[in-house]
DNA sequence: GCCAAAAATGTAAACGATTTCCCATTCGCC
DNA sequence: GGCGAATGGGAAATCGTTTACATTTTTGGC
């Protein structure tokens, strides 16, 4: 008798060939109609589902998209992640989610999982930073970059524009008023975080107020803590701002924890403004001024980059449009 | 000449067999040391991994571990599979991330993965609720309920004591001098809330407390929004709540909006404990009061019942210490 | 009824690894 | 030097599919 579990069983149990079944199964070639009922029942009684291992080394694709995530707690991947994850679901897809620590490069089991062709693309959330040796073997892969830009040409790219988003954020602030506005960035080594700067630097130049140093601080990390130490750092100042600009919210809300803390009021002592938009953003008390990004469409749209080009076609880089959210804190 | 990729260009550039080549990079059988060196000096020169597929088609194993996650953006979700990676990791697996809705016995993407065997085991956080036949089918697979039990006592299970948990918070309101007690809980077709629920009502009988109907709000999803609208139910009252109990941090802080909104002081004129100690409960204004969950904790234990699981091993159920975190908001 | 074309099904060869046999060497020991 | 054991490595089976090719059966037009 076959193996129990096996195509061959279904084959024996319903008296016909396995390629009948595959058939079947697949409606890859028709099959008389009595006999695909046979096969049908036989599938049914035996509980039958294909072996992906199986179907997948013959096929040579897995239906499978590797996604790389640089922090599973920060909401504000959650989200894009929510968008990559509905569209892959409604086209057969299943998504494979690896931690990018900081940087993809660093996680040999994510790797592995390319060379081995186990995902049939990738879309990540990371920085693309492998060297140029490493990239060239994974060449022939299918990628997209979200949110940060890979420093591949081939690579195609769905963002927000980092610099001109920074740039309204800025000049909203100064449009209120403010003249001492500081900044709390990110690791600059991510483009994303060094746009936002540059952002911010470009709209005071403009306005001709003049760079402080001290009213500068850069977050390792952008949780809550780091944005709590990095406003104590501002409020160290001998002269403090009168607004900020976190480029993320995770940044503005310990920000705005230390101001509170410290005794200020957001936003008469200190005006806050942030960056994404996720759903804290909105519950936060004040809640938070910030930059929109919308997530979730980033998300949706790199998926479909992905799959076009899985498909052959040669997709554009997308940039989508940010929205000022004029709340409480700014 | 053999395909360019496969072992098989590896063994003809090496000059071996394909067999002396998988007892290299396996370490399967000794190996002349010369050999060796041939075998993966050909390795690194064309830059070859092991087809993923191949490989588990015949260990009939994959070496990933599918996660059940019921909603990607709740901050609680995040943390657990944050332990679950870190484990996971280490131990030389990889983990697919999918979403389970409402249940996941209506996501036939995540039930295909597992009779397909892509996954070597599941952790499941979400219901786990497939009809007895459908269940059967699974019994050969490896699961571990994290959270939210299974209703087959053949699935270990790993959680804090929510009734116990539940208790404990609603008795600190007691202690506290509170004799109207509102409850904002979610969904009980979960577990974890009904058993909050059913802690919530023992602990106010045993205070001789009388349940009012009009203090209980069931909210159907646990993100902000929901605990906004419920808290503004317990506003609507005759006799609005001095104290209220959610299930949920992000509950809890959704009603905190809506009671400063309407010009309540919290926790003067009505205080407020939440359940979980998701980052943000310590950061919010004002800091959360609230049942704290050892949530790595819980993916972590979650993971290593798991492979304790697939090892063979007859694995505990587990239950894991809850902290009550005594902050600003009661 | 006959014959070509069409439809249905079966056979067997991939896909790319691991692993079981098995056959050559080489080694150690008397 | 001869013999058994140990070692190293090759040939081929195997895992469970899909699919190209071959073969059988049915169909339809006359």
């Amino acid at each position: 008798m076959a193996k129990p579990g096996s195509i061959n069983s279904v084959a024996t149990l319903a008296g016909v060939s396995i390629a009948t079944v595959s058939r079947v199964l697949n409606d890859s070639k028709p099959v008389n109609i009595a006999t695909r009922q046979r096969v049908l029942a036989a599938v049914e009684e035996l509980g039958y589902r294909a072996n992906a291992f199986g179907r997948s080394l013959r096929k040579a694709e897995s239906r499978l998209l590797l996604v790389l995530v640089p922090d599973f707690t920060n909401p504000y991947y959650s989200e894009i992640v929510q968008g990559i994850e509905s569209v892959t679901r409604q086209r057969g897809y299943n998504i494979v989610l690896a931690a990018a620590p900081s940087s993809w490069a660093g996680n040999p089991a994510a790797l592995e999982m390319l060379h081995n062709k186990l995902a049939d693309g990738v879309i990540s959330l990371a920085r693309i930073d492998g060297d140029a040796q490493v990239m060239q073997e994974m060449k022939h892969l299918s990628w997209v970059a979200c949110s940060e830009p890979a420093p591949y040409s081939w690579v195609p790219y769905v963002s927000i524009d980092h610099l001109q988003a920074a740039i309204d954020a800025v000049q909203y602030l100064i449009n209120q008023g403010h003249r001492r506005i500081g900044l709390i960035s990110a690791d600059e080594t991510y483009q994303w975080a060094k746009k936002r700067h540059e952002g911010y630097v470009a709209a005071l130049e403009r306005a001709g107020i003049a760079i402080d140093p001290g009213l500068i601080q850069i977050a390792r990390h952008t949780d809550y803590a780091h944005g709590i130490t990095a406003a104590a750092a501002l409020l160290a100042q001998p002269n403090p701002p009168t607004a900020v600009f976190a480029v993320s919210d995770t940044l503005a809300i310990g920000a705005i924890k230390t101001f509170i803390k410290a005794g200020r009021r957001v936003p008469d002592d200190v005006a806050v403004i942030g960056f994404d938009n996720v759903p804290i953003a909105e519950v936060f008390e004040p809640a938070l001024t910030t930059v929109g990004q919308p997530m979730v469409e980033l998300g949706c749209a790199a998926t479909e980059i992905l799959l076009d080009l899985m498909a052959g076609g040669q997709p554009q880089s997308r940039t989508l449009a940010h929205t000022l959210l004029l709340r409480q804190s700014a």
